[in-house]
DNA sequence: ACTGGAAATGTACACGCGTACATTTTCTCA
DNA sequence: TGAGAAAATGTACGCGTGTACATTTCCAGT
């Protein structure tokens, strides 16, 4: 019989099945238009893609891309109501106003969503992250250990959780070693090369005045900009000043010297997002919040070494 | 009556409306996997994938994102048979007997799909790609323009044409420069910053016997991973070899010295294969072969400088 | 061989929209 | 005011599947 069926050429009518089912089959994945502007690293939209796809694959879930232009309104919900989309997962998410209403309207729907890599204060939405903190107080406490003593911090916006949470990670990092928290060493750019570049100066005053001998930025992009304007004002990076990125992504190899930086498992987080939000799916009950964080961890390279920190 | 409707809060169901108008309203994006191992560069994919999606999106579709596993077989006819597509475009497709064979299944089924960045020999499909042969060519006119003579090249698998195309435009520019081709001087790697690392020594080799004065590598990925082993050897890029790259990715920008490399509109091809593929469907006749080729540009910066070719 | 229950098979309907066609209403012009 | 055309509204059905329920078949136990 179903043999017969196969012989006879027959496949089943996805579209038929869904409509029938009252399931779209489709995972959604929100993520911002990210050309020419490169604020994102393309490295970590497509790891963490990865990682959703495999898993939406594996559970026989179908990928739909949701492209978000930057102002765009936020419209999550009806993207439930027209059927399109099941669950969604939504990168690149900011703490602004509409972004919390439109989760929050997600939330009141009862339309199972996950965050990934950012957090939103006072809210119960289900989230995977790294342990952004965990990663900057390692980086604080390595270049503690290599004996820097006065270390800078190059942040990203604040409506980014994760800055917020480097942020801490680089407090906790001081407050152990038992150096002062100064926020004047705290410089903040937009996640792009350009703004690590833009801030070369500004960092560059702090090491002329031997304020700051260490920076620790909070992406790999900009510490790579920064690399980039400090070398055009002769500072050079490994000797008069260390400097540790976040990302591990594969530019942090190619510099010169290579940039030590924090990895951050972008793909198993992709991977934990979607499992966690397909188990809530297939229980239809309203989701359970959780907030996962992803260990961290420090891959040493050149750019923090001893070598100016033993010669005083 | 209409606004009556939205009052009530009336959302037509997309399930039903694709249901009944036997469409799935998805254009599918088939992309190999690639976290992990970076064979491409995940610029290349996000600036394809987002013409593509901006495009798909003016239009009222979908994008329907499907992952093929490095050893899958490729059933790309089924999508269209459960009615999971409208249409498709392949990124990273290969000139292998399994790929030729799926192609000519879409095609034999009148399903309308395009490739992008490959080419198929002997067979008329859709195609969107980049003048790869322009690219390498104008690199190479801009060597010899530099003074360079010995020019060698660093090239991609075979499987790829681009890998072909950008052969050929070395071979015209040698040739219109009256320059010999010497296929020792071309060497294969498999577009990984690895396989250019491991192919330093080789290089090395040729240059220090004078055998080669300049270098052209099929992507950034490859000419970057080909000066990080370079150096190790102590041969200095801008000083006892000249490099240009090809992609024109963030990190040509970030490499010491920075990187002469060929910019390929990545956001423009995804666009322009959206927008001819969505073309072809919407008049229903068998799609019309077309292949595009859009304009590359050279971006000389200090790695393809005349340093070394004005002191003999 | 008869009964009871499980398994296999068959049947009818619903899902929510588009569409074609029938019906009603409105409008135009004589 | 009425005829005719044009527009608005109403109605019925089909799309291909899942599902619940009715029916039949099968089989074990007595």
């Amino acid at each position: 019989m179903i043999e017969a069926a196969n012989k006879l050429g027959y496949v089943p009518n996805a579209l038929a099945q869904r409509f029938a089912l009252r399931k779209s089959g489709n995972l959604g994945v929100i993520l911002p238009m990210l050309p020419k502007v490169n604020l994102f690293s393309t490295y970590y939209f497509s790891e963490v893609l990865s990682g959703i796809g495999m898993t939406a694959k594996q559970r026989g879930y179908d990928l739909l891309l949701l492209f978000r232009e930057p102002h765009e309104p936020r419209d999550y919900a009806s993207l439930f109501r027209t059927q399109k989309i099941d669950g969604c997962i939504i990168l690149g998410a900011q703490d602004i106003p509409s972004e919390r209403a439109a989760l929050q309207e997600l939330r009141d729907g009862e339309y199972p969503f996950c965050l990934v890599n950012q957090r939103f204060e006072g809210e119960a939405f289900c989230t995977v992250d790294a342990d952004q903190r965990m990663g900057s107080y390692h980086a604080g406490k390595h270049l503690v250990k290599q004996g820097y003593r006065r270390i800078g911090f190059l942040n990203g916006p604040a409506e980014y959780s994760n800055s917020l949470d480097r942020l801490k990670g680089y407090q906790q990092a001081l407050k152990e070693a038992g150096l002062p928290y100064n926020p004047e060493h705290v410089l903040v750019g937009n996640y792009s090369r350009k703004s690590g570049y833009g801030l070369a100066e500004a960092v560059a005053k702090l090491v002329e005045s031997g304020e700051v001998d260490a920076v620790i930025a909070a992406n790999d992009r900009m510490a790579i900009g920064l690399m980039q304007g400090l070398k055009e004002l002769g500072i050079r990076i490994g000797e008069h000043l260390a400097l540790v990125g976040c990302d591990d992504s594969d530019v942090s190899r190619m510099t010169e010297p290579p940039l030590t930086s924090i990895r951050v498992p972008f793909y198993e987080v992709g991977c934990e997002a979607a499992s966690r939000l397909l188990d809530a799916m297939t229980e239809n009950e309203p989701p359970a919040p959780f907030e996962i964080k992803l260990p961290v961890k420090l891959i040493e390279r050149a750019s923090s070494q001893v070598s100016l920190a033993t010669r005083d």
